[in-house]
RNA sequence: CGGGAUGUGGCGCAGUCCGGUAGCGCACUCCGUUAGGGACGGAGAGGUCGCAGGUUCAAAUCCUGUCAUCCCGACCA
């Protein structure tokens, strides 16, 4: 019986290659872009290395933005706006950040164009240049902290906390859809705050929100802790970070909170009268996820049938899909359809009853599964005559009949179990592919044959550090927030306060 | 910026070696049959072959230049 079962998933597996993707055991990376189109999520634009959102992919990243919004006001952030152009001079200001930045930045250097007095087409005018470049923000600490510094003179101006929804331009050398491109889309938060611990425990409060949001919305599950010393924020003291691993074995760094201390404030002169009257430098916070929190959801859950979406982030959460041959049955079809779509709404749910009679049944169920609607529910002429419909869910590919009575409560649950069941499923993931080595050799051997997360003892150097990710392509991920046991180090045998993680990384 | 490759209807490709006036699959339009896992048949529409020169009676094809994109490295959310 079981095998019966088993050669029926296969062939329905089949059935649906024809116009699939290449699975993920072949080759991962051509899976991964061929499902971001395929998916209808985004495509590459004209311009190297950015990307046009479609409607379907800007639909999910503005349920994640919605909840990331509300998160950050139940914090207590206000949004604000600033400008996309940056002087030049701003960021000569902070040396380690424009040393971190300086080789991707794009510059406006003219502000007008002309016709080619030689031919066709238009050219710049070279009688229109700036005095002044313009530097497209790769980030906006220093143009918010040079604001900072006019809003800001006492101890009651502070905290500062604010967040800002926009676009910033880093001129990468290679991009891929979601996960690396040269514009992307994203929040940045930029605190001030009177104290060094105040600001310390705002970084870290950020770095929470986010694992939260991670895990319990999207269902990945991530590691928190802060950055190395090397792989640290340009001008932060400390970056809280948490990492994600995705179904090939690589880390993805899905957000980081950085706390930057005094650099900020002391770059663009920032400071503020304390109780006392005595002048102090304020302290600083950033902190940002971007689009490239699409690409961790893609490549967490996702399978060679498409993309496979959490519930509570999937757009369209229900599709109902008629089955009819002519326009009386889909009108009594339609009848029970409009019935739990309403239904369905008063829970909360979004719907989509896709009646158009332009695509066949089966092709409507191989979009769909595409573009990862969580639950589908199909009604044909059999179902109504026995007061039932088909009931299937993305994650698990099960079908089953479900009674029409109470169906909206039941789908509710099921949408509940799939958020649920995804989350497990990752977690189930990441511990099969989380190792704890004590040996370079055996680190090696791990990371060659397996991947994942690898923890192991490190002696705290830079230079460590860089022989590791040299020889083996791997860096260190995070050090874990919590205190651990002390060791050696697995490469020079120097002591090591405690384990840290490793994995070779998007 | 080093190494490799590719530019031909909307998409994916063949044709290039050996010059002879452009083809296939998908998608698209119309008609009919179909409809519980991406239907079938028939009839259509759509391309200055990346761009600019050159050779030739004749160039997608040969030569020169140029631009762009992709992949592998160094760099990065």
């Amino acid at each position: 019986m079981q095998l019966i079962i088993f050669l029926i998933k296969q062939s329905n597996i089949c059935t649906t290659m024809g116009k699939g993707i290449t699975k993920r055991s072949e080759d991962y990376s051509a899976w991964y872009n061929e499902l971001v189109k395929q998916a209808d999520l985004a495509e590459n634009s004209p311009v190297r290395g950015c990307m046009v959102i479609k409607p379907h992919g800007y639909a999910i990243w503005e349920k994640m933005q919605a909840v990331l919004d509300q998160k950050f006001k139940e914090t207590g952030h206000y949004n604000a706006y600033f400008p996309i152009f940056i002087p030049k001079s701003y960021f000569s200001k902070e040396a380690s950040h424009v040393e971190g930045f300086a080789k991707e930045c794009a510059v406006v250097t003219h502000y007008r164009l002309k016709n080619n007095p030689q031919g066709e087409g238009v050219i710049v005018d070279p009688e229109a240049k700036l005095e002044e470049e313009l530097i497209v923000r790769p980030t906006s600490e220093t143009v918010i902290w040079d604001s900072y510094k006019n809003w800001i003179q006492s101890y009651r101006d502070l905290p500062i906390l604010l967040n800002q929804w926009a676009n910033v331009v880093r001129w990468e050398m290679r991009t891929r859809l979601f996960l690396r491109t040269a514009e992307f889309l994203w929040q940045e938060g930029h605190t001030a705050h009177a104290t060094k611990q105040e600001a310390e425990e705002e970084a870290i409060q950020m770095m929470h929100v986010y694992a939260d949001f991670v895990e319990n919305y999207m269902a990945v599950p991530v590691l928190r802790g802060v950055k190395t010393e090397s792989e640290r924020f340009a001008g932060a003291l400390e970056t809280y970070c948490i990492e994600a691993l995705m179904q090939d074995g690589k880390a993805l760094q899905a957000g980081t909170s950085h706390f930057l201390g005094q650099n900020f404030a002391k770059a663009f002169d920032v400071k503020f009268a304390d109780k006392n009257g005595k002048l102090e430098y304020v302290w600083g916070t950033s902190w940002g996820v971007s689009t490239r929190l699409m690409g961790a959801l893609i490549m967490a859950h996702s399978d060679d049938n498409g993309l496979v979406l959490p519930p509570k982030l999937a757009p369209t959460q229900v599709v109902i899909i008629p089955i009819f041959r002519n326009a009386d049955e889909l009108e009594a079809i339609a009848e029970v359809a409009n019935q739990l779509v309403a239904d369905l709404r008063a829970q909360d749910i979004t719907v989509t009853f896709d009646k158009r009679d332009t695509y066949k049944p089966g092709w409507k169920f191989a979009e769909y599964e595409q573009k990862g609607v969580p639950v589908r529910i199909a009604i044909g002429p059999r179902d109504l005559a026995n007061n039932q419909v088909e009931v299937a869910r993305r994650d698990t590919k099960e079908k089953q009949a479900m009674s029409l009575e109470g169906l909206a409560a039941a789908i509710k649950i099921l949408l509940d179990d799939i958020q649920q069941n995804l989350l497990v499923k990752a977690l189930a993931f990441r511990k099969e592919n989380t190792s704890y080595v004590d040996s370079y050799n055996e680190f090696k051997q791990v990371l060659e044959e397996k991947g994942g997360f690898i923890y192991a003892h490190w002696d705290g150097s830079a230079e460590t550090e860089e022989l590791i990710k040299n020889e083996t392509k791997a860096t260190i991920r995070l050090i874990p927030l919590e205190e651990g046991e002390p060791g050696t180090c697995m490469v020079t045998g120097k002591p090591s306060k405690q384990r840290v993680v490793f994995a070779k990384a998007y």
